[in-house]
DNA sequence: CAGATTCTTGATCATTTGGAAAAATTATTA
DNA sequence: TAATAATTTTTCCAAATGATCAAGAATCTG
C-alpha cells in the first residue's frame, strides 16, 4: 500500500518510526541537516535507505519531526515558575532544571542549536508564536517580583536569555569547555562544578 | 605554472585571496562546512569555481585558512585582563569587549560555533593548547583577586564560561533573541540592551 | 615589445546523495 | 490456508557537488 504518511498505526511502525527518530537524533546533532546523510541515518538506525524512506517520505520530513517535538520539550522547564513560590529559589531552581537537561539531552540541545544558528528556518513561527508567549508570560512574573522588591531589578528577557546561555554553553561547546578545563576537572566533575558555580552566580546576581 | 600554494605573493593573489576568505566567512557561518559549496563561495567571491580553486586547493583548504586565523582574533580581548587594574571594571569591560565581538563580527562567532558544535575538528589542538594555557593565565590572575578579597568566591574558569555563552548567544541564537523580544525591543535597541543587562548582572555578581 | 609567467575559463569527470519504482518477501486476517 | 496488506530489498536514476585539466587571456619583466 501507500506510503506512511501521517501516525504509525501498526506494532512495526510504531517501532520503526522511534528507531529512525533516535538514529536521526544522533546524525543530525552531530552533523546538522546539510551534514547528514539519509544513508548515515538509515545504517545508524539498523535498515536500509530506501526501506528509512518507506516511513518517513524524505530527510526534511524527519527532521521537522524531530525539531518539532523538541521544542515542546525543551520549554517544559520555563514553565513551572511558580509566583507563589520563593522567587531566588524559583530562578536557581529553573537553572539546575535546564543544566540538568543540557546534561541529559546533549543531543536535543545541540540540535536546537543548530537550527537556531543556521536562522532557524523551520521553527521560526514557533519562535515568535509560543516561544516568545511562553517567555513574555514568565517575563512579568520575575517583572512582578522585581517591583515587589523580592530580587534584583534586572531585565528579565535578558535575565532567561542569560539562563539559557550559561545553561546550554556547557552542552553545546562541551569540547570547549573539557579541553579547557583539563583531563581533571574536565572529567564527570564538570557538571557538577558547573551547577554549584552557576547557583552562587545566580543567588548573587538575584538577591535584591 | 602549479597553484598557490602557501602565501599570497603578487598583487592579485592577495586581492583574490582576501576576497574568497571574505565570502567564504558569510557562507561557512550562514551553512556550516558541508552545507556550504564551493559554488556558492564563489559566487559570492565574484568568480567562477575552477578560479577559485586556482587559489585554494579545496574547500577544507578555505575553511581551514579561516578557522585558525580566527582563533587568534576570537582570543584577543582575553589577553587584556590587568591584574593591577580594578577587578570588577576589568571583568565587566572585558564582557562590554567580548559582546561588541559580538556585534560586529557575528559571522566569525558563528563560524565558531559551528566548528565547536561539530566537535572542533579542525581545532582541537588548540583548544587543548593555546586556549586552555590563555585561559588558566587569566584565570589565576581572577583566583588571586578573589584571594585577595576584591571580588566574590566564584569559579574563574566557570566565570569565563558564562561570560563567553552571555555574550556569544547575542550572535549565535540572533534570531531567537529578535524573535523573542518582538519587533520593538529586538530591534537596533536589543544590544544597547544587553550591554546594559550584562553590566549589571555582572557586577551584582561579583562585587565582594 | 617579446617571452615568460600568472591568471581565467570552458569542458569534463567521478562521486555522493536524495529519492523513486517495482519486485520480492513477510505478516495479517478472513 | 488463500488472499490481502504491510514491509523490505534490489535496482536504478538524476541532480548536486568537489575537483581536474588543457587551452586561452591577461599581466609582468627584462
Amino acid at each position: 500500500m501507500a506510503r506512511v504518511e501521517t501516525k504509525p498505526k501498526t506494532r512495526i511502525q510504531t517501532e520503526k518510526h522511534g528507531r529512525i527518530l533516535e538514529a536521526a537524533l544522533d546524525v543530525f546533532s552531530e552533523n546538522g541537516f546539510r551534514g547528514s546523510t539519509i544513508d548515515q541515518i538509515a545504517a545508524a538506525a539498523g535498515m536500509s535507505k530506501p526501506n528509512l524512506l518507506y516511513y518517513f517520505k524524505n530527510k526534511q520530513d524527519i527532521h521537522q519531526t524531530l525539531i518539532s517535538r523538541l521544542l515542546d520539550v525543551w520549554l517544559a522547564p520555563l514553565e513551572e515558575l511558580n509566583e507563589a513560590g520563593d522567587p531566588v529559589t524559583e530562578i536557581t531552581s529553573y537553572v539546575r532544571r535546564k543544566l540538568e537537561m543540557s546534561q541529559n539531552y546533549p543531543r536535543e540541545s545541540r540540535l536546537f542549536a543548530n537550527e537556531i544558528l543556521q536562522g532557524a528556518p523551520h521553527i521560526q513561527a514557533k519562535l515568535d508564536g509560543e516561544l516568545k508567549e511562553l517567555v513574555d508570560r514568565e517575563a512579568a512574573i520575575i517583572k512582578r517580583w522585581i517591583s515587589d522588591g523580592k530580587i534584583a531589578k534586572l531585565d528579565p528577557h535578558h535575565l532567561i536569555f542569560s539562563i539559557w546561555a550559561t545553561t546550554q554553553h556547557y552542552a553545546d561547546f562541551d569540547v570547549q569547555v573539557r579541553a579547557v578545563l583539563g583531563p581533571g576537572r574536565g572529567g564527570d566533575r564538570r557538571h557538577a562544578d558547573a551547577a554549584a558555580f552557576l547557583e552562587a552566580f545566580y543567588v548573587r546576581a538575584l538577591k535584591p
